[in-house]
DNA sequence: GCCGTTTTCGGCCCGACTGTTTTCAGTCG
C-alpha cells in the first residue's frame, strides 16, 4: 500500500474519531501523521520491515502498529471496527456546510442518516428541524450546501485527477506498456468525470493480456480495482477510490493518434475537424482518419501507412517514445489543412478559425513561468520557513518568488501585523542575502475587510514589493464582495487581487455575479488578477479569465503554496484557467524576468 | 495521540458568528 493510500486511511480514521466525539488533539494527530507520511519520500515497506516507522514525525507508539498493518496488509482492523460503529457514508455529511462532527453524529443516531442521499430525503421531508438545536434556517443552509455538492457529483478536481492519471501512465510504462492521457484530463477541465488513458496495443496482443501485464488486475497489487470490459466502446472501465472511473482505451500503432484525437475531443471540435476533413475527401472516425468510401474495417488497419504522408509513417522499429510523441497528432491537423490546436483550447471556436488561417496564437506554457508570487511560510499558516520555500522555487527553475504571508484578523492565523512587519522584512532580507542569484520579493496577502478597507495601513503596504488583497470572510453576495474587491483594486499599493471569486469547488459557490465589474476596474487600475492554482479553488475560473483578457487585464498565476511541495500545484491554474482561456504568456505578469511594478 | 521535556505529564489553535436559545453549542476560518 502506497503513501497516499495510507494517508487516506489515517484521515478516514481521524474523521470517524471526530464524529465519535474523541479528543480533538487525538483526532488531529491522525491528520498530522497522514500529512507527514504523504508529503515524505520514505520507503514505507522498508521502514515497516525494520520497525522504524516511528522515525516518521507524527507516528508514535500507538500509530506505529496501525500504520504497519496498513502497509503490509493494505487494510486496517482498527478502521473496520470504527466503521462498524459509524458507517463511512456519514463522513460525506461533513462536506455539507453547517454540518460538523457533532451534527453528523446527531443526524446518524437520531435519523439514521448515513449518506448524502439520506440527507437529501430527510431535508425534503423536513425531518431535521425539530432535532435539538436544529431549525428552519439550518435546513436551508444544508439544502443550499448539498445543492452545491450535487453540482459536482461524480466529478473530481483536475488537481486530484491529473497526478493520479500521470502516475498510472508511469507505472504502466514501467511494465513496458505505453499509454497517453486523453479525454477531459488531457483537455485540463477543472473537474473531470473519468480518467481516460489510451494504451498502445500490438496487433498480436489482446487488451486482456495487456491488462494482465499491467498489474492493474485485481489481486495483482494491493490497490485492487474493480474492472469490467465495455464491449461497445472497446475499453476497460475500472472503479477507483476517487469517485470517478478509470477507462483504458486501446489502439494499435498506426491508429494511435487518430484515436487519441477522437478521445480527446471535445465533440464540437471533432465535428469541426470532420467538416475540414470532408473538404479534403477524408472521414474522421473513432478508429482513424480514412478516405471517403473506405470501410471502418480498412480503417482499423490504421491510416498512417495508407493516406499518411511519408513522414507520418512510423519507422519499422519505432520505439515507444517515438510513437508517444504528440507531434504525430499535429500531422493529422496538417492532413486537413489546419494548424495544430493544443488540447486545452480545442473547445474554443476562435482557435478553430485561427487554426484554419494557419495562425494559432501561443498559449502561456509552464516553461514560461519565471516565478511564483503567492506563497505562505511559518510567518502565517505555512508549514515551512522562508528559506525552504526559496529552495523549492529554485528547484522549480524560477528566478524569483514573493513571500506573501497572511496579514489578517483571522485569529486562528497569527500573521503579519504592523508590529511584526519589521522583523518579517528583516528575515526576508537575510534569506535574500544568502541567495544572491535569486530574487526574494517581500509581500503580504492582506485581508479585504468587510467595509473594503485593508487589514494593514497604507504606510505598511508601501514597504512591500508585492501586495495581494484577498477576501477571506463573508464572501457570498450579502458580503458585497464586488464592491470590496473594486475598492481594494483602487488602492495604489495593491498589486494583485487574490482568488477573486472566493469559490471552493464543490463546497462554496463564492461570488457568482458582478465580477465583470471587478475586471473592468482591474483593467483601469492596472491591478493584476490572480489565477489561484490551489486545486479546490482554481480561481479565477476560465470564462472570467477569458473575459478579463478581452478587457486587457493582466494575470498572476500563483500556487498559493503552504509547503515546499505545494509550489507544484501551479500547473493546475496554468492549464485549467490560463491555457483553457487562451491566454498568451505576455498577459501573465510572472512570465516577466522581474515584476514590472517593483523598482530596484 | 504525539512530542518534549523543568522525564512522565501538559501543551497542542483560538475567537467570532450564528441559529438556537433563553445562556450556549457547534461551525468555520
Amino acid at each position: 500500500m502506497d503513501r497516499r493510500e495510507v494517508a487516506h486511511l489515517l484521515r478516514t480514521i481521524g474523521a470517524l474519531l471526530e464524529v465519535k466525539g474523541e479528543d480533538p488533539f487525538k483526532v488531529r494527530s491522525y491528520g498530522r501523521a497522514a500529512d507527514s507520511i504523504e508529503s515524505s519520500d520514505y520507503d514505507l515497506e522498508k521502514l515497516a520491515g525494520e520497525g522504524r516507522l516511528t522515525d516518521i514525525p507524527g507516528v508514535g507508539k500507538n500509530l506505529e502498529p496501525k500504520v504497519r498493518e496498513m502497509i503490509l496488509t493494505g487494510s486496517s482492523s482498527y478502521l473496520e471496527r470504527l466503521v462498524a460503529e459509524i458507517p463511512e457514508g456519514v463522513l460525506d455529511l461533513l462536506k455539507v456546510p453547517g454540518i460538523g462532527p457533532k451534527t453528523a453524529r446527531l443526524l446518524y443516531t437520531a435519523l439514521g442518516i448515513a449518506s448524502l442521499d439520506d440527507l437529501d430525503a430527510a431535508l425534503k421531508a423536513h425531518k431535521i428541524q425539530g432535532l435539538p438545536g436544529m431549525g428552519r434556517k439550518r435546513e436551508e443552509i444544508m439544502a443550499e450546501g448539498l445543492a452545491e455538492i450535487r453540482r459536482y457529483a461524480g466529478r473530481i478536481s483536475i488537481g486530484v485527477a491529473l497526478p493520479v492519471a500521470e502516475s498510472i501512465v508511469a507505472s504502466l510504462r514501467q511494465k513496458s506498456i505505453a499509454a497517453a492521457l486523453v479525454g477531459e484530463v488531457r483537455r485540463a477541465e477543472e473537474t473531470v468525470s473519468a480518467l481516460d488513458l489510451l494504451v498502445l496495443k500490438n496487433p498480436d496482443e489482446s487488451p486482456s493480456s495487456i491488462l494482465e501485464r499491467s498489474g492493474l488486475v485485481p489481486g495483482a497489487s494491493s490497490s485492487a480495482l474493480e474492472q469490467s470490459w465495455d464491449d461497445a466502446h472497446g475499453r476497460y472501465v475500472f472503479g477507483t477510490g476517487l469517485g470517478v472511473p478509470l477507462r483504458l482505451h486501446f489502439a494499435g500503432m498506426n491508429a494511435f493518434w487518430p484515436r487519441a484525437l477522437w478521445l480527446t475531443g471535445p465533440s464540437e471540435f471533432l465535428d469541426y475537424f470532420s467538416k475540414k476533413a470532408r473538404e479534403r475527401g477524408l472521414v474522421l472516425t473513432e478508429a482513424g482518419l480514412v478516405r471517403e468510401g473506405e470501410t471502418l474495417e480498412a480503417a482499423r488497419t490504421g491510416f498512417f501507412g495508407d493516406v499518411g504522408t511519408a513522414e507520418a509513417r512510423f519507422p519499422k522499429n519505432a520505439e515507444i517514445e517515438d510513437i508517444m510523441d504528440a507531434r504525430f497528432e499535429d500531422l493529422l491537423f496538417g492532413m486537413v489543412s489546419l494548424s495544430p490546436i493544443p488540447p486545452e483550447v480545442r473547445h474554443r471556436k476562435e482557435f478553430w478559425e485561427a487554426s484554419a488561417a494557419g495562425k494559432v496564437p501561443p498559449l502561456v506554457d509552464p516553461n514560461d513561468l519565471r516565478g511564483d508570487i503567492h506563497l505562505h511560510t511559518l510567518w502565517s499558516d505555512g508549514v515551512a520557513g522562508i528559506e525552504a520555500m526559496v529552495q523549492a522555487a529554485i528547484g522549480m527553475g524560477y528566478s524569483y518568488i514573493a513571500i506573501t504571508d497572511h496579514a489578517t484578523d483571522m485569529k486562528m492565523i497569527r500573521g503579519i501585523t504592523h508590529e511584526r512587519l519589521d522583523e518579517y522584512l528583516r528575515e526576508i532580507r537575510q534569506v535574500q542575502e544568502k541567495y544572491p542569484g535569486f530574487r526574494v520579493y517581500s509581500g503580504v496577502e492582506v485581508d479585504i475587510l468587510r467595509d473594503g478597507r485593508l487589514y494593514l495601513p497604507d504606510e505598511d503596504l508601501a514597504r512591500l514589493d508585492v501586495v495581494i488583497a484577498s477576501i477571506h470572510h463573508e464572501i457570498d453576495s450579502k458580503g458585497d464582495g464586488v464592491r470590496r474587491l473594486i475598492k481594494a483594486a483602487m488602492n495604489p499599493h495593491v498589486d494583485v487581487l487574490g482568488h477573486p471569486a472566493g469559490r471552493l469547488i464543490g463546497r462554496r459557490a463564492g461570488i457568482v455575479s458582478g465580477l465583470e465589474e471587478v475586471l473592468e476596474a482591474a483593467a483601469t487600475t492596472g491591478t493584476a488578477i490572480e489565477i489561484n492554482s490551489s486545486p479546490d479553488r482554481l480561481d479565477l475560473p476560465e470564462n472570467l479569465v477569458a473575459l478579463g483578457y478581452s478587457k486587457g487585464v493582466r494575470f498572476a498565476v500563483c500556487s498559493d503554496a503552504h509547503s515546499p511541495g505545494g509550489l507544484g500545484t501551479i500547473r493546475y491554474g496554468l492549464l485549467t484557467c490560463a491555457r483553457r482561456a487562451g491566454i498568451p504568456p505576455e498577459y501573465v505578469v510572472n512570465t516577466k524576468p522581474a515584476l514590472p511594478w517593483v523598482t530596484g
